[in-house]
DNA sequence: GTCTATATACGGATAGAC
DNA sequence: GTCTATCCGTATATAGAC
């Protein structure tokens, strides 16, 4: 799947998280009409993210993020109840959504080849459109209260024994190498945070997601090449790591 | 070289680091003993990583300080001139071992295979002796005013520079497969990143870091050898990506 | 629902004693 | 050189008007 076919596919728009952001917090969010709060939920999260990922969340006051947000400091706390409830809403929204979405687009791949491609193309172009609460949430996990440090441990895991789970799977059909599987795998993460924690980067390359999705596919096919025959399971998008260019221009 | 043999002979020994600290900002720092400069750096500096690395600098006190260095409000301020003081205190240490000593080990060795693993396995080892100084870094980066943070991404240009080099080099003389330079760079530090960034992960599974230093330069190897007929240019360290296994026990 | 004004507390930094 | 006590600015959060 192209990144393209992906966005509109998948229902990951600004106003549907908002929307169901609002509903997993009704009880705490003392303004009624939906409408209202869905945009002002949008534009209160824009500014949180976009303060925080500049100069850190502890360093973000609420008059920053009044006036970024062109709320004033009254209005916000009918949003939430203090600045730790800000940091546990992203949190929980931004889990929910990569959970749902990645689980989904594996498990509509058949065999390890398409699934491993399928889990690698679909972190980055998640992490692609809602680059900001990644990299929010790498940034700050370290700093959060107990209760969602271990949450963030937790949501981690899940990632990784995805990851796992298919490059095992792989070696036991003999389609894969017999590479360490939780290397691998921590390989291969490594190279997704790499897409969201240095966005700058890659923008100052003109690297895009798919050229870099091509990139790390083929990296990792490429380690995960069986040694005997030539491995000839092509899928969904045939990608050979390209001896010219490993992914930038 | 192995990691034991890098310690002992890299002076990078706590009492050596800050008395190069004190001696860099002899001004402003009020004390005239060095024994007790040197002594009380430590402890402050220790304080200073422990903190931060748990819960963020900016969210460290000065009394969180006094209290973690057993020393008071007043004693501290005796040895900086404020909390900013210290990061670029601490930035400014970090640099000058990181650059020295990277490029000594680079120099030391002759061709581009033994230079790449020389440069991959001296990064990993200063991050492995100077790990909480590399994950501050890392983690306030951004969070640092405008000209500590434009001396962070110099410094990280730095090192970029210093393995494209040397992967340039190899691919003109043929031993390296003509792969993206810039792309296979930033794999390499995505992965020199991972080992003081997931400390915690890998320590729970006992990889130290030879493993892990093994593992990197295997991978960095297999993903440069030249296609044509094999690449025999051992040197140093003959190591060959381990098929059982890529770096976790 | 949103605003302005303010209570209350906490943080960085220093003064002055020892 | 180090300590205690304190000043002063700024932060979060709320009260009450509109």
């Amino acid at each position: 799947m192209k990144f393209s076919d992906f966005k509109k596919l998948v229902a990951v728009s600004k106003e549907d998280i908002y929307r169901e952001m609002l509903a997993a917090n009704r009880a705490s969010i003392r303004v009624k009409k939906e409408k209202t709060a869905v945009r002002n939920l949008e534009k209160i999260f824009r500014a949180v993210l976009k303060i925080s990922n500049r100069k850190g969340f502890q360093a973000m006051t609420m008059r920053d993020l009044s006036r970024e947000s062109q709320m004033s400091m009254g209005a916000l706390y009918a949003y939430f109840t203090g600045k730790d409830d800000l940091v546990s809403m992203l949190q929980k929204q931004r889990r929910a959504v990569i959970m749902r979405i990645l689980e989904k687009e594996i498990d509509k791949r058949e065999g390890p080849s398409r699934q491993l491609r399928a889990a690698i193309r679909t972190h980055l172009f998640l992490s692609e459109i809602m680059q900001p609460w990644f990299y929010f949430s790498f940034m700050e996990a370290k700093n959060l209260d107990e209760r969602e440090k271990l949450r963030a441990i937790e949501s981690d895991r899940f990632t990784d024994e995805l990851f796992v789970a298919v490059i095992s799977r792989g070696q036991e059909e003999g389609l894969f190498a017999p590479r360490d599987a939780v290397f691998t795998a921590g390989l291969i993460k490594a190279m997704l945070q790499d897409w969201y924690l240095k966005r700058a980067k890659f923008r100052s390359r003109d690297t895009d997601v798919e050229t870099y999705a091509d990139a790390v596919v083929g990296l990792a096919e490429a380690w995960l090449a069986p040694p005997q025959k030539e491995q000839q399971d092509d899928t969904d998008r045939p990608i050979r790591p390209d001896p010219q260019g490993g992914g930038t221009a």
